[in-house]
This record gives structure tokens, C-alpha cells and sequence, in this order.
DNA sequence: CAGTGAGCGAGCTTCCGCTTGACTT
């Protein structure tokens, strides 16, 4: 039995530090923290000065008890949790929920998991640390009370099982705000003038050189009376200026910079990216991946610095250590890195190799030179004008941290541009090629992308690095936020052309604000969002985090007692969330768009009970009120009277077909033709609006065909098989379940026992017991987290 | 799987932050 136990908070961890300790230690992990708030209700004592319910949680029992065991034996128990608030409360939740004996007890921490910085924390052991215990029991008390007094408001005013939340609710908020930004947007107008000019070089070549005013005019006439001054006009070199320049490279990642990175290189999704990091760091090939720190250890700059020199050379070599300058960041752990720098890349999934090598770059780049440049820019004067033209190139002198980007990505262009400039001398004379004014548009800000929004929550101080990527999810599990895509609009610039004396005036098209994956609110989102900064505009403030940490640092420095600070809160607070349950309206969004013009009745939109609709007429009137859904793509907050009145024209009867009538409408899963009580779904490159009978006649008959040639056979003595044609080709179904045919096999020889075989050998029947099992068990404990529905709802859809 | 837009109102939902698993034959 080994004397000394160790307890961190990560089995990996565990693992590794195992080896590093002789035979006198056990390590352990405690997976996280070991026990919360309870589960049901609020799980704090209002009446007993805010006394914290703490529960083992279900999952940990086991753990707890084992933990327990082990520590009863062992002579001394150290608690190696993180550094930081959250850790320290978990040695202190252990302590108490192991009941340790503080004679036998030792609180110890480190920063990087190598063997002198282990034993070095064995040596200099502390005791907790109770303050800042308490700081994070004021954190988790607050969470609870916002979380829990806020969302029963939402169920009774806005819809059952919706959330809100200290976090979550800002995160909505940022979206809903943008959006609002993007609709308010006015894009103006400006023209921009570039010019290519003719020249020779010192060997008499001819040669081509761009340049552009660095002033843009308001308007046509402007621009036009500009290049009218150009016509005529002498082009002239009026100076040369070269400067030398620097690029520095980024620190290393941090658990948010990483996932915007792999967003923007790798095209991974938030929780993609630390699903496989995840795995990085199971495997042992990169340091924990939850972390807000830049720092690198002692071992990871020299290993860097020896990799470099290998590589590259001395030169190539500049050791930084760079400062973490996130709000609120609490620096438990390291950047993220490779374990290993001298390991370029690792075994693994073709994703895995890609996120890793991201992270070896960006570690190494980190540990390298400035890369040198040089900037020049050539100014060219307009005769007549006090206006002047600027060619501008740059050439890069010493690649440094970018020979490592250059070498093996090809997806960097917009960090490097090489264009080198001829050589030219002061005085020379130029001759436009042509001169374009070119009229454009001031940009409407972007939406978020998860990435994006991560950034700004960090930029903000909300939300932890295990936190991001949880929120994400939950903000668009409650439908609070949808990711999706923007088609581009078409729009029309103005172009205006000096050449061969003559200037010409056209019109072109371009495409504009297109969008993919990007984040857009709900008008759930909205309706929420309004309510609840209406009401609580302390809560939803973007300082509130920021304003809360101070209150917390304050208890962890031991300056104020924690139930103090919680008290003066739920005082100011309690009494809002009762006010607004008694006295506020039930919020359903309406918006009254105008007066319909064919009865002249009241045309509103607002949230109904299956989503966003238009409403002709109201309640309070005689006649009932007309009804129609809003489509996927419109909302509440931006839907014009016209588009709402297009609504109601649908359903649309367009014909007859076999004496019965075809009505065409949108339903749930899009636009459908309903002939003779069967739907037809109308595919995508149709518009309900304008089908004639002829096409839906067609559909009809498609569909039909399909249907007709759906099933290929039929087999057993009571048909319990039928081999049938689907969207993914031939397929087979029996009881219920369908299953795969091998490839190669021809679905017409099948027999009755060839799939009885195939049954057997596909294990869909027992999948099927096992995930009943397992979401009968995630009923009982009735205590999943987004995440975790997430995948009860993916195993589902896998059936 | 396909068109709804109401209230005799059961009993349920929910927070943020740590960390990974997933019963038996």
C-alpha cells in the first residue's frame, strides 16, 4: 500500500505525473470537481445565510467512495488540483467530502507537468487556500440564483424550458445586437481611384506599375470632374521611400485563439476542435487544451529554441515569453503545445495530424525571429492637382517565424504579400495605362461565427476556456441562435474608365454579403434578449462579469466575506424577478406591420405557439382572424407588409388533376403539393408561388414512378421482409429496423435466408436495447448537459 | 412527417465550471 496519495483533477494527468513519483505514490484523479449544488430545486439555504447544498454528483459516487477508501491508508493526501479558483475548490469539496485530517493533508500546485516542477511543489506544500474557496462559492451561488430565478420567469412569459443565464444570456445578446447593426446598416457610397502606369526599366523593358489615390471622392461628380483633370495631365515621380518594417508572431494558443484558428485554417466547428484536441492530449502529444495562458515552460522554450537551430539555424532564434493579457484569465495551466517539439507531426485521424501540426507551428513560430520587410512606397504627382497617386510594394528581407507558415501552408496569402516594385527614380515621367474610378461600398459589420463570438466573450471576460464551446451549443439548443448561411445579394456599382482619352461611364453587377456558417438570432433569440434587458439590465450588461470578478477578487484577498457580497446581490436582485413574475405582459414579439388591403383589416406578426406567424384581423373582432406561418428564412424583426401579405397566398389551388384539386402551400418541411389527401414535397428549384398545373401534374407523376418502383421484392411466408429502393439505393427492412446491403450484391437474388443472415450479422437489434438502456438511464439521472443531449439525440437519429 | 394559432390546466424545464465515460453476456 503506497504511503502517499495524489489526487489532480485529470486522468491523463494522472498518468503521466504516476511515472514521475516513485513506488511510495498513488496518483488519482477526481475527474473535475466531485460534488455541486443540488440537482433539484435551488440548493441554497435562503434562511440559513445562503448555505450551499452540496450533493455528490450521481457519476461521482463511485469515484468518492474509492477515493475515500484509498485515502483512510495512505499517509499523507495531497491535493494537486489547479491553481486556480475552480481548483482550489475542488481540493477543499475533497477535503471535506473525504473527510481528510489537516495534519495529513497537503495542498500543493504546479504549472507544467515535468518532474522537477513536481517535486519541487512536493517539497513547498501550503494549505488551502479558504478565501479563494469562497470566492468560488460566490460564483457558483450567483450562477445558481441568476440561472435559476431567471429562466422559471422566461417558462411562465415566453415559452416552457427555455434558459437564461449570466453567460449564455450576454452571448445571445451580442447576436441579437449585431444583427440589429446589420439591419439598421446603411452602406454608403464612395469612389476609389487606381491607376496602372506605363514605364521602362533602366534595361529599356517595358514594365507596369499599379498605384492608387489615397483619397476617395463622395461622389460621381467628384470622381468624374478627377479623372476629366487626368486626361491631359502629366504623371510624374515626385519621391521614393523605402522603410524598413517588422512582422512579430503570435503567442502561442490559448484554448480560444485555437479555436479560431482551426476555424479559420481547418474549417472545424468550436466543439470539433476540442473534441480532437481532446484526443491530442489523451494521447499524450499536446498539453491540456483548456487553458486562457500563453506562457511556456522552462523545457518548452529550450526545446523549442534546440528545434529551431536543427531546423533553421541560430539566426532563426528569438526566445520570448509573452504576457497573458485576457481579462480575468487565472493562468492554472500552460499555452497550448506539442508535448514534444522535436515531434513535427503525430500518428493519428487525418484531422488530428492537421490540428496538431497547427499547434507545432504556432508553438515554434512563437519561439522565432521577426521576419524583416521592406516597405516601399513610390509617390507620383498629378500636374495641375495637389493630388498624388501611391504605388506601394514590400519585399520580405528575412523570412524568420514566416519560413514556418510558408513552408508547408498555402492558405496564408493574406499575411504575406511579395510584390516587389521596378526599380525607378525620382522625377521619372509615367503614362497611364488607364485610370478607373470604381464607386464602393462601406461594409456591413459580420455576424458572429463561433469562433468569433468565443473571441468576444473572451475580449469581454465571460465565460471560462471549459465553457466556450458548452455555451455555443447551448445557445443554439434552446433556439436561441441558428447557424446558417446568407445568399448574396446582387447589386449594381458604377465604373468609370479613363483610357485613350476617353472616359467611359458603366454599370456593373456584383454580389454582396454572402455568408456561410454563420450565427444568426432567432426570434426567440430576440424576444428573450428584449424582455430580459428590459427587466434586468444589470444582469445582461456586458460589464456584469467583468464587475461580479472584482466583487470575487476582493473575497479571495479576504477583504469581504462571501455571504456578504452574495447578500447585497439577491437583495437588489429577488425582488426584480418577483416584480417582473407579477407585473410584466407575456412576450410573443408582436410587431403591427399596416392594414391589409383587400379587407382593411390589422396585419400583425408575433411568436404563436409553433413559431413566427402573420395574423390578419384580431381576436377582439367578429370575424376569426386569418393566419399564415412565417418561412424559415424571414423573421419577426425584419419582415416588410408586403412579404407578410405574399404569406397569405398560399395555399394556392392550381389546378385540377384526375377531377381532384392540387392546392400547393408550405408546410413544415417545406413547400408540398396535396393531391387526393397525399402531399407531395416540391423540390428546391420550384417556387410555390408560380407552379403551374402542368409541373405540379409532373411532380406528381414522378413520385408516383419512384413509389411504384420502391418496392423490388417481397420475402417470407407474411412478407416480414421487403427489399425496397431508398435515396442511398437498395435497402432492406424487417420489423421495423432496415438494413444495409453488401455492396456488389444484387438486391433482386436476395433470399428470405440470405437476409435472415444479414440480420444476424448486422448488430442493429442489440444497438437498438443498448441505447434504450442508456436513455432510460440518462432519464432517471435526469441531469444531462447539453452536450450530453446532444449525443442521446444523435444516437437516436442513427436508429 | 404535412397545417394547427385554443387554456378545467398535470408536471416538467433551468445556471456555470471542473473533468471524462458509457450497466452486462
Amino acid at each position: 500500500m503506497p504511503k502517499n496519495l495524489v489526487i489532480v483533477e485529470s486522468p491523463a494527468k494522472a498518468k503521466t505525473i504516476e511515472k514521475f513519483l516513485g513506488k511510495d505514490y498513488q496518483v488519482m484523479s477526481s475527474f473535475g470537481h466531485i460534488r455541486d449544488l443540488a440537482e433539484k430545486g435551488i440548493g441554497i439555504d435562503f434562511e440559513n445565510n445562503y448555505e450551499p447544498q452540496y450533493v455528490v454528483s450521481s457519476d461521482k459516487k463511485k469515484l468518492v467512495s474509492e477515493l475515500k477508501k484509498v485515502s483512510k491508508d495512505a499517509e499523507t493526501v495531497w491535493l494537486a488540483s489547479d491553481e486556480d479558483r475552480e481548483g482550489e475548490a475542488i481540493a477543499w469539496h475533497l477535503y471535506e467530502e473525504l473527510k481528510l485530517k489537516k495534519d495529513t493533508t497537503r495542498r500543493i500546485v504546479f504549472h507544467e507537468i515535468t518532474k522537477e516542477a513536481i517535486l519541487h511543489a512536493i517539497e513547498t506544500p501550503r494549505d488551502i487556500d479558504i478565501n479563494l474557496v469562497d470566492a468560488q462559492q460566490a460564483r457558483r451561488v450567483l450562477d445558481r440564483i441568476v440561472g435559476f430565478e431567471l429562466s422559471p420567469i422566461l417558462w411562465r412569459k415566453v415559452r416552457p424550458s427555455l434558459s437564461a443565464g449570466r453567460v449564455q444570456s450576454v452571448a445571445v445578446r451580442l447576436i441579437v445586437e449585431r444583427e440589429r447593426e446589420i439591419n439598421q446598416f446603411v452602406a454608403e457610397a464612395s469612389y476609389r481611384v487606381s491607376a496602372i502606369f506605363n514605364s521602362v526599366d533602366n534595361n529599356g523593358k517595358p514594365i507596369e506599375l499599379k498605384a492608387e489615390l489615397p483619397q476617395r471622392f463622395p461622389t460621381k461628380a467628384e470622381a468624374m470632374a478627377f479623372l476629366e483633370l487626368c486626361n491631359g495631365a502629366q504623371f510624374n515621380i515626385d519621391s521614393i521611400i523605402t522603410k524598413p518594417a517588422k512582422k512579430s508572431p503570435a503567442p502561442p494558443f490559448t484554448t480560444s485563439t485555437l479555436q479560431q484558428e482551426a476555424a479559420r485554417k481547418l474549417g472545424y466547428s468550436v466543439s470539433q476542435t476540442m473534441q480532437i484536441a481532446q484526443r491530442l492530449y489523451e494521447a499524450g502529444k499536446i498539453t491540456y487544451m483548456r487553458t486562457d495562458s500563453v506562457n511556456l515552460s522552462d523545457l518548452a522554450l529550450g526545446t523549442s529554441k534546440a528545434e529551431i537551430i536543427s531546423m533553421a539555424g541560430q539566426k532563426y532564434v528569438h526566445t520570448r515569453k509573452f504576457n497573458t493579457k485576457t481579462k480575468g484569465a487565472q493562468e492554472a495551466h500552460e499555452a497550448i503545445r506539442p508535448t514534444y517539439m522535436n515531434a513535427h507531426t503525430v500518428e493519428g485521424t487525418a484531422q488530428e495530424k492537421r490540428l496538431y501540426e497547427l499547434i507545432w507551428k504556432r508553438t515554434i513560430a512563437s519561439q522565432m525571429s521577426d521576419a524583416e520587410l521592406e516597405k516601399t512606397s513610390i509617390y507620383i504627382t498629378v500636374s495641375g492637382s495637389k493630388y498624388q497617386f501611391i504605388a506601394t510594394g514590400e519585399v520580405i528581407v528575412f523570412d524568420g517565424f514566416l519560413k514556418v507558415y510558408m513552408e508547408s501552408s498555402d492558405d496564408e496569402q493574406d499575411t504575406v504579400d511579395e510584390s516587389l516594385l521596378p526599380a525607378m527614380k525620382n522625377g521619372e515621367e509615367l503614362y497611364p495605362m488607364e485610370i478607373v474610378a470604381q464607386e464602393r461600398f462601406s461594409q456591413k459589420p459580420p455576424r458572429y461565427t463561433e469562433a468569433s463570438l468565443v473571441r468576444k466573450l473572451e475580449e469581454l471576460g465571460i465565460g471560462r476556456p471549459s465553457t466556450y464551446a458548452p455555451t455555443i451549443s447551448t445557445i443554439q439548443n434552446r433556439l436561441y441562435v441558428e447557424k446558417g448561411d446568407r445568399q448574396p445579394d446582387k447589386r449594381d456599382f458604377n465604373v468609370l474608365k479613363l483610357k485613350g482619352g476617353k472616359i467611359t461611364d458603366q454599370i456593373k453587377a456584383e454580389n454582396t454579403g454572402a455568408e456561410k456558417s454563420k450565427l444568426f438570432p432567432t426570434d426567440i433569440g430576440m424576444v428573450v434578449t428584449d424582455f430580459l434587458t428590459e427587466y434586468f439590465p444589470e444582469i445582461l450588461n456586458y460589464n456584469f462579469t467583468a464587475d461580479v470578478e472584482k466583487e470575487f477578487d476582493s473575497i479571495a484577498d479576504g477583504d469581504i466575506k462571501w455571504r456578504v457580497a452574495i447578500d447585497k446581490f439577491y437583495k437588489k436582485f429577488h425582488p426584480i424577478v418577483e416584480d417582473t413574475m407579477k407585473n410584466s405582459e407575456r412576450q410573443v414579439g408582436e410587431r403591427i406591420l399596416g392594414v391589409d388591403p383587400k379587407s382593411g383589416r390589422q396585419l400583425s406578426v408575433k411568436i404563436g405557439k409553433y413559431g413566427p406567424l402573420a395574423q390578419i384581423g384580431t381576436v377582439e373582432e367578429e370575424e376569426k382572424p386569418v393566419f399564415a406561418s412565417l418561412r424559415r428564412d424571414q423573421s419577426i424583426e425584419s419582415i416588410t407588409l408586403e412579404e407578410a401579405l405574399e404569406l397569405f397566398k398560399l395555399p394556392r389551388q392550381v389546378g385540377e388533376y384526375e377531377d381532384k384539386v392540387m392546392t400547393v402551400a408550405i408546410g413544415r418541411f417545406g413547400p408540398y403539393i396535396r393531391h387526393d389527401n397525399t402531399f407531395y414535397s416540391l423540390p428546391k428549384t420550384d417556387d410555390p408561388m408560380d407552379i403551374t398545373a402542368e409541373r405540379a401534374i409532373e411532380i406528381i407523376e414522378e413520385k408516383r414512378e419512384v413509389e411504384k418502383n420502391r418496392i423490388i421484392q417481397t420475402l417470407g411466408d407474411n412478407s416480414e421482409i421487403q427489399v425496397l429502393n431508398g435515396r442511398f439505393g437498395p435497402y432492406f427492412t424487417c420489423d421495423k429496423v432496415n438494413y444495409k446491403i453488401p455492396k456488389g450484391t444484387d438486391p433482386t437474388t436476395l433470399t428470405f435466408e440470405k437476409c435472415q443472415e444479414l440480420i444476424a450479422a448486422q448488430p442493429e437489434a442489440a444497438n437498438k436495447k443498448k441505447s434504450f438502456g442508456r436513455k432510460a438511464a440518462a432519464a432517471k439521472t435526469d441531469k444531462k448537459t447539453s452536450a450530453k443531449g446532444k449525443t442521446s439525440t444523435k444516437s437516436k437519429a442513427k436508429k
